[in-house]
DNA sequence: CTTGTCACTATGATTATCATAGCTACTATC
DNA sequence: GATAGTAGCTATGATAATCATAGTGACAAG
């Protein structure tokens, strides 16, 4: 392809979003950041992504401030990548994006019973769908209110990708 | 590049989303659709996209069941593309991606004094900022609740490309 | 001293994207 | 009635992003 066009400079809010998140490695990556894999191979290989696109989406998503590297060792150099509170923010975007899917992208049955990922509502314990606002106690729902527990088909996907 | 893997089997709902909406053009594409564009011209001049990206994406997007075509002439047969139920639930995510680039994406003042895009709930008449819920009646916020006012940048960055 | 782990980089084939031009079927204007 | 305009595309060729596979450097363990 030739260069892509540059959406950086355009007013739209959603044009700047769709400049870093129109891409599905990035979408991947930041998945699987939000689910707490932090190192580099962990992240290749649940994605199914070469190393060389997750290595240059890594350093774009440095560059954007979404990521953040942390040494955990010395010898030999080592570390992992971490979500910035810039890169926390877009948990809106990511959960949006798997209600929609809880919504409409399966078929009767697909996933057992009930969704893929269910989430939980820590401060109440409320199982809140996949509302924007927790239906049990009625408080808007961020990053860090939720917990996420995944059901047994995609644990078993999981597992195996890891294998 | 060699044919993008496929994310359609994945039992991980973001994985599931990704797959559509892990691509600029279809992105933008939705973006105008959200905003009242329904021509093949106005989308591809406003997106700045090739037609034939503009043309295969819509292709996509109907294959998905997320826009429709509607014909509203004749002779010469021409057709206008809405969203369906499906992809009006869309909105949440894109709703989403403005909100995160409203409070990351532009340096101090870029936007004049104020977002780029104003929402306004329609039910209360309260400007609801980026919130996922109405700071003034406590309601959820979906497609149709809110009415958008994009700033004089943005107009007239619009009104360029309309050219 | 061979095997294994982690985080990558290098290479080559394939294909999506962009820019530009052209096409079809009309309508409107000169 | 010949030219220009509009809407919605398709065709073509150059460029570059992606994938698959293999390889590298630094160390640790057996």
């Amino acid at each position: 392809m030739p260069k892509r066009a540059d959406l950086s400079d355009t007013y739209c809010p959603v044009g700047r979003s769709a400049e870093l998140l129109g891409d599905r490695a990035v979408l991947l990556i930041l998945r699987d950041l939000f689910f707490g894999r932090r190192r580099f191979e962990a992240i290749a290989a649940n994605t199914g992504l070469g190393p060389q696109l997750v290595s240059a989406r890594l350093k774009l998503l440095e560059r954007e401030g979404v990521v953040g590297r942390h040494p955990y060792q010395d010898k030999p150099p080592r570390h992992e990548y971490r979500l910035t509170a810039k890169g926390k923010d877009l948990f809106g975007v990511l959960y949006a994006m798997r209600g929609w899917a809880e919504r409409w992208a399966y078929q009767d049955g697909e996933t057992g019973d009930g969704p893929a990922i269910r989430y939980i509502h820590r401060a109440c314990g409320t199982d809140v769908g996949t509302a924007t606002m927790c239906p049990g106690c009625g408080a808007p729902l961020g990053y860090g209110d939720l917990k996420g527990e995944p059901s047994p088909a995609l644990k078993a996907e999981q597992a195996r990708r890891a294998g």
